[in-house]
DNA sequence: CAACTTTGTCCCGCTATTCGCAACGGGGAG
DNA sequence: CTCCCCGTTGCGAATAGCGGGACAAAGTTG
């Protein structure tokens, strides 16, 4: 299982092969192989010992990599904590997506929006709006929605490894919102259990009176990430399922995006 | 402000200029940073325009940057969420940290532990234990402890920002665990505000009957970003301000250490 | 709408930087 | 203790990267 950045391992020309050394031996780094040592790294990628060496001590001179001074090995390092709030702060993610949402609402004229998790709650951190008219759904952008209502919601949590989500539900009043609104853990859990074999969520009315969502979910290296959702009036939503498969085939173009994978 | 990794610019020999401009550059980023275009770094860093140019586009063809078309400036890639994750993953809080609690624990005789916010919980990531005896207090590294019990998640929650506070808080049942767990909502919002105003919270059983403990905020980039704890059995908590120098000076080597500067 | 400014991209020769080899040193296993 | 493996360092060769400049594209101003 590989990240998906690191597809071709070696430079482009009017690239800097140098510094793309670097990163290739930092992307390598993920949860399965924490940590590497200099040899493995010069076997990994056919190159020179010394030359493993020194992209390794200068990737942890600035902080990306820290060196166990026991077992002479390489982990991941502080400066990458740094990139990662700074990724989550930036709206790149917003920038990325919204083409892809874009799309998506274009074909099929609802509002369609990315959302992540946020504690209990969910954030919408992009969304497109639907087509014109007396009716449109318009969610907030940045705005945290409560984690048990709404197909949007479940169609994350739904996905979120059991433990975990037995101790963010428990204890938890679930507040009514509507009169469809899922109040009884036991009811939560077996819509949970729903979501996760039919592979989406649709919901009407459950957190905004008449709005119906569509949702599925966005998984990042085998984990739930976040929900991708087409929203709109519960008129519009006769054969919600014929949406599927394009609300499908854009999940996975997010879940490219954020693995790296390029245009094809 | 900037983060702490880039002190020194020029790469000291035996380390790969290029590379290490491309990090450099990498760790130009940031929340208030959040987008360069060519000429900017070239002028930042006092290289050739070309050399920036080169630099941007090997960390764009990695996704640590993403291009945006129509500005042509660069902001922080997909790339980075990875690293972001691989970090949380991968252990390196702990092990780099845990020299730091075990030079607490040695001078105070307390279990020292570092924790940080999961959610509505607070995880420990990384404990050395306090001196021998009938009466050691034991954490549990990687578990999960509620928000409102005792002096290690009171030093985190009392830094975030209120309106966050107030949603996490919102609605939620809080459970007693000892005669002394605060369970009122406005009692809890109080003890907050004098965690503030102290810098520090202390707490006896609140949590563990009979656990006394004194803890600081660690924060990272002025956010909160956990909470440095000191426990053990309440009869050797008797001044428990004695020991908030050290416990002090333990938090900014973390917080040195997350920013990436270099020791002493 | 044209001239001008600004910014990013590309090309090419020179040189500094990096590579690859080989030798060294240290730590763990047997 | 010896061996073996791994990481580190020094040095000459050569290649990758630098820097200047020319070119192109987009935005700005008169």
């Amino acid at each position: 299982m590989g990240t998906g950045f690191a597809a071709d391992r070696d430079t482009p020309r009017g690239l800097l092969q140098t510094a793309d050394r670097a990163l290739l031996v930092l992307l390598g780094f993920d949860r399965h192989r924490t940590d590497w040592g200099v040899t493995e790294v010069a076997e990994e990628f056919g190159w020179d010992k010394s030359v493993a060496q020194r992209v390794l001590a200068t990737l942890a001179h600035r902080g990306f990599l820290v060196a166990d001074p026991d077992t002479r090995r390489y982990r991941i390092g502080p400066a990458a904590l740094h990139l990662g709030r700074t990724w989550e702060r930036s709206g790149s993610l917003r920038m990325l997506v919204t083409p892809i949402l874009a799309d998506l609402a274009a074909l099929t004229g609802d509002t369609a929006l990315l959302s992540v998790p946020d504690g209990f709650h969910i954030r919408c951190v992009a969304a497109v709006d639907g087509e014109e008219g007396p009716l449109r759904y318009y969610p907030l952008v940045g705005e945290l929605y409560p984690a048990h209502a709404g197909a949007t919601a479940q169609a994350y949590f739904a996905f979120v490894p059991e433990d975990r989500r037995r101790r963010l539900f428990r204890d938890r009043p679930m507040a009514r919102f509507t009169d469809r609104t899922l109040t009884d853990p036991d009811a939560l859990e077996r819509r949970f259990h729903r979501v996760r074999e039919l592979g989406y969520a649709f919901t009407i009315g459950e957190y905004d009176a008449h709005v119906a969502t569509l949702a599925v979910p966005v998984h990042l290296h085998g984990e739930p990430y976040g929900s991708l959702s087409l929203g709109g009036h519960e008129d519009r939503f006769e054969a919600p399922v014929d949406r599927l498969p394009r609300l499908r085939r854009a999940a996975e173009q997010v879940e490219r995006l954020l693995t790296g994978a390029r245009r094809h």
